[in-house]
DNA sequence: ACCTTAATCCGAAACGTTTCGGATTAATAG
DNA sequence: CTATTAATCCGAAACGTTTCGGATTAAGGT
């Protein structure tokens, strides 16, 4: 099944039948055919490696990602990656996922760099201050991240306005009257959740509503870190009980959902405190409480457009057209639905 | 960065410089030192794709598994497939995960395999039908199963005893003096499952305790997947009600938990049903409920165990040396811990 | 009949590595 | 001093692909 063979058994030359493969304008119609038909009959296939190496090209790209259950939980990083993974497949590319940290060590990704086993990397769940941004940068490899950092250099990125997000749920809010709006965040270091919590202050802010210490908990990313910091919300005198609370991600979101349940079984002549969170909640959440959503409604959109960034970035295309800023969209919830 | 230029700048053949770095002894030591130094000092790496192309090995590990949100929560799962790829690391292979179903047309990977872009390949969750398995088989591709099948030629897998693990669960439950013994499984034709759910009936079997249908729920691998199945196991007669539950997977356990502590709180009188989860509970579980556990205590080393498999079925070692099953391990609670 | 052009093909080189077989030198044995 | 051996090195070929430059043939125009 290499090229050779093709050729021999149809009696032409190496380099036409590549040609052929390969669609080029001089070579016939019918030997096109012929070797079309002949490759397909004995499942040829290039060889990567040879192909790469006369090509320069490694026709794979490397997703940098740190490995945590907390991001792999992540219902909307997931989705992402598998819209990704098929959009890729479709251009002739290949994902190599590499967890790796985001530490001031030499990084793990360092390896497939210098050994040309990838043309390019993405960079998910970028942190403000982010070694690994610093370090492609350095060494002028061509990455996209997947959201924004505090680098002072150019680079590629893709992202959400996250900040406009919180203040599209804070300026909903205040418009019905809220007056009283917490919110629950993340702890670590990453861009999306330092942005959001920053939307969350300004919109306080701009909407001149007392911004207090205690409303913005920041916690663990995930169900419990939720749980806990809604618990803490609710547990003081009942007139300083927020009337919203707006959350981070799904994660947390599902632990404040299920605290939120419980309190109004507590208590179920109080009022019910209005819950918006990004990106809904994970699919299998256990409560029925309602909730509102920030969102991107269409997913695969997000596999599609990082695709044709890549390819763009890898024909050459300059830096500062390939920063993409997506709005995202508020989900009002109508409870009768 | 090549190795022409290194052999340039220090005046020896390309030759030399590469068993040198290969570290061949027809090479005198102070030149491998020499090459040592500067191909450090040059940030040199081989070239993989011409490494690969020489060696006819890619040096990449493809691991398949089906893209669902039920099996990346599974911290077993992403804690195994992050130790697997740093042990891969250190033997000089990468990791490319691909995204695959078990679906009965050309399987996603093909491409893969035939531009000879893996050397070998790591099917995760294998069914008990598995269409992906008959293909490797058929096309005779080196690849891995993590888990078994019915699949009739004999291929290389690892595999926990998961019948094993249920049979101690009910063994020891039966030995505490319990007879109604019910099980909560998912609903999915994995092999795993499979094996479980035998092991729950042979188990019951050879205890000669009444095996009944409701007692063996089968449903969504998921949180809401055990927490409705428990509710059903709950809300029958008070004396139907099973003393002690096992649960195929963490993520059901959690479901599982989260319905018996809603039922201890609403029935405080009531003994407590002994729960046994395969795996543990999820990190961000928000239960407290005491739980026993089936499980393999050392993860990491599962890795490097599928590591050196991998390295010995590349070698040419024989499939029948290449199907290893651990015994999993079952740890009791003790309430004074 | 001759020149031009288009259509179609091919040989050979190149990508960066590894390795086979041999070459050179120095040390040792006779 | 010569033959043998060990230690070290190197040229050239090879892996499978793509592509440059040119070659061949046929068709079209005068």
């Amino acid at each position: 099944m290499s090229l050779k063979k093709i050729a021999q058994t149809l009696g032409i030359s190496v380099t036409t039948a590549s040609r052929a493969l390969n669609d080029h304008d001089d070579v016939a119609k019918d030997t096109k055919q012929k070797v079309f038909k002949a490759a397909k009959a004995m499942g040829y296939r290039p060889n990567a490696s040879a192909r790469s190496l006369k090509m320069g090209k490694s026709y794979v790209i490397g997703l940098v990602y740190p490995f945590h259950v907390d991001v792999l939980n992540d219902i909307c990083f997931t989705q992402m990656i598998d819209s990704l993974n098929k959009e890729l497949n479709q251009l002739g590319f290949d994902l190599l996922l590499i967890p790796d940290e985001n530490k001031d060590e030499i990084p793990v990704f360092h390896r497939l760099l210098s050994s040309q086993r990838v043309d390019a990397l993405l960079i998910a769940h970028t942190f403000m201050d982010d070694a690994r941004l610093r370090y492609l940068v350095k060494h002028q490899f061509p990455f996209i991240a997947l959201g924004r950092s505090n680098l002072s250099a150019e680079f590629a990125w893709f992202d959400f306005d996250n900040q406009q997000g919180i203040r599209m749920a804070i300026d909903y809010l205040v418009q019905q009257g809220h007056q009283k709006i917490a919110y629950i965040g993340g702890n670590q270091p990453l861009t999306f959740i330092h942005l959001r919590r920053t939307g969350y202050v300004l919109g306080m802010q701009s909407a001149q509503l007392a911004f207090n210490d205690e409303d913005c908990q920041m916690t663990e990313m995930n169900r419990r870190g939720g749980y806990q910091a809604c618990q803490v919300l609710l547990t003081r005198h009942a007139s300083q009980i927020p009337t919203a609370i707006i959350t981070d991600c799904n994660m947390i979101a599902d632990g404040v959902a299920m605290a939120l349940e419980q309190y109004m079984q507590r208590n179920p002549k109080r009022t019910k405190p209005v819950l918006i969170t990004y990106d809904g909640l994970p699919l299998d959440t256990l409560s029925n409480y309602p909730y509102s959503t920030i969102t991107q409604s269409t997913r695969n959109l997000v596999g599609k457009q990082i695709a044709n960034m890549l390819v763009q970035l890898l024909a050459g295309e300059e830096i500062k057209n390939l920063q993409v800023l997506w709005q995202p969209v508020l989900k009002i919830h109508s409870p009768n639905h």
